[in-house]
DNA sequence: ATTTATATCACCCAATCATGTGATACCATC
DNA sequence: GATGGTATCACATGATTGGGTGATATAAAT
């Protein structure tokens, strides 16, 4: 109908929520809801079907739940944005929703004015979710990326560049061919090196570069 | 004054926005504001003498600017939330800021409300941010994280334990002793991580290890 | 009952590594 | 022109590691 309108389908099924959303978003301008589903049995058809905009997931459904349902919508049709919607907020959902691809992440209890703004905020490109659910995601991040790095031990330019090749898995013998120095340089280099980590072996030194400098 | 009041410090250049911040958190229930600040020179010393719950930072300051001031805080109070707060919305400034553990992002053009909403979260564990902040630390997140794990070289627990052992730098004399068991069972053990892992010495298992598996 | 997986131990040998003690040469910078 | 940092190379010695081959014991799986 309205060619502006934003196009919804939701997958849930408690019938007496999915008359609600349905009755929301049929009297909310902008919005368009396209269908309604009471699982996602069927999903890939229907997202070519009905090409939407907006999916409003939610991730307990009998026969096929919403995070499977989420997957194949991003191997059918992965630029749909899909917001789970759900009453857990459990880290391993959040994980693995996120992970598959959702833009979003709301809570049942979201108010309705807030659940249309996420939506349309879905919609333009966000990804709303509650702050408990964005310290979740941020607690995925990897801790501190690159923090202290080679400066930090003040290796030189060589040494950076050998402990890179350790790294690797280069014994002493192929970091002299691939540096076109002797082995005798190498290991000089490589004593310096473990001086200056405080090291005394390979191993502990790899370990000590992964975690703390230039992977 | 107020025992349950959140405590909060501003760091703030503009002295306009520092004054109308300062009257919207003196002006509310529930919230003190300790301390308000141009930039973030003497900000170590701040953390230790007015230990705020949460900061309220600024990025773009003269001398000393936010980014900075947030890595000092986490390293002399890391449990200080910290709320980014700025007119810029670029990926760079947005990603320091995560990595370096900020717990939220929110744009100057948020209505007052919604601070004092955001600071609530974050005092209480959220990580309040708009959407389109929230879609770019989605973007931030590696594509597929950590699937391969020990389980997909199927180690043994035994095998496992060495190889964590290796990792943090142990000899195969030292493995012997800590695991009550002789060198030549070590290597017996070695032998096979190697094998299940493709790799032919200590230093290639503990980059895989790291790279891959149990850390 | 036999196979399979795991954990344990032993011996051998060659390759690799860790460490020490030098030396030479270049390039800054003072 | 002396000093200090970096990069290079050499020799020596002992410890550690990687690979091969094989044995024993126990428990689970077939």
């Amino acid at each position: 109908m309205n060619p502006t309108a934003i196009r919804i389908i939701v997958y849930e099924d408690n019938p007496d929520l999915r008359e609600s959303l349905s009755v929301l978003l049929r009297g909310s301008m902008g919005f368009e809801l396209i269908g309604a589903f009471v699982n996602c049995e069927g999903i890939a058809q229907q997202m070519v079907d009905l090409h939407p905009d907006v999916v409003l997931m939610d991730i307990d459904m009998p026969v096929v739940n919403g995070l499977k349902g989420l997957k194949t919508i991003k191997q059918v049709a992965p630029q749909v944005n899909v917001l789970m919607f759900t009453v857990f907020e459990d880290n391993e959902n959040i994980f693995e929703a996120i992970c598959s691809g959702a833009v979003g992440y709301l809570l049942k209890r979201t108010p309705p004015v807030r659940l249309l703004e996420a939506i349309n905020d879905a919609y333009n490109g966000g990804a709303p979710m509650t702050s408990s659910v964005a310290r979740k995601v941020l607690q995925m991040l990897p801790p501190q990326p690159r923090v202290a790095d080679n400066v930090s031990y003040k290796l030189t330019e060589r040494e950076t560049e050998i402990l890179n090749l350790l790294v690797k898995g280069n014994s002493y013998k192929m970091i002299a061919d691939k540096c076109g120095i002797s082995m005798d340089t190498v290991r000089s280099h490589i004593k310096k090196i473990y001086d200056k980590l405080h090291v005394h072996s390979q191993t502990e030194a790899v370990a000590k570069a992964i975690h703390e400098n230039i992977v």
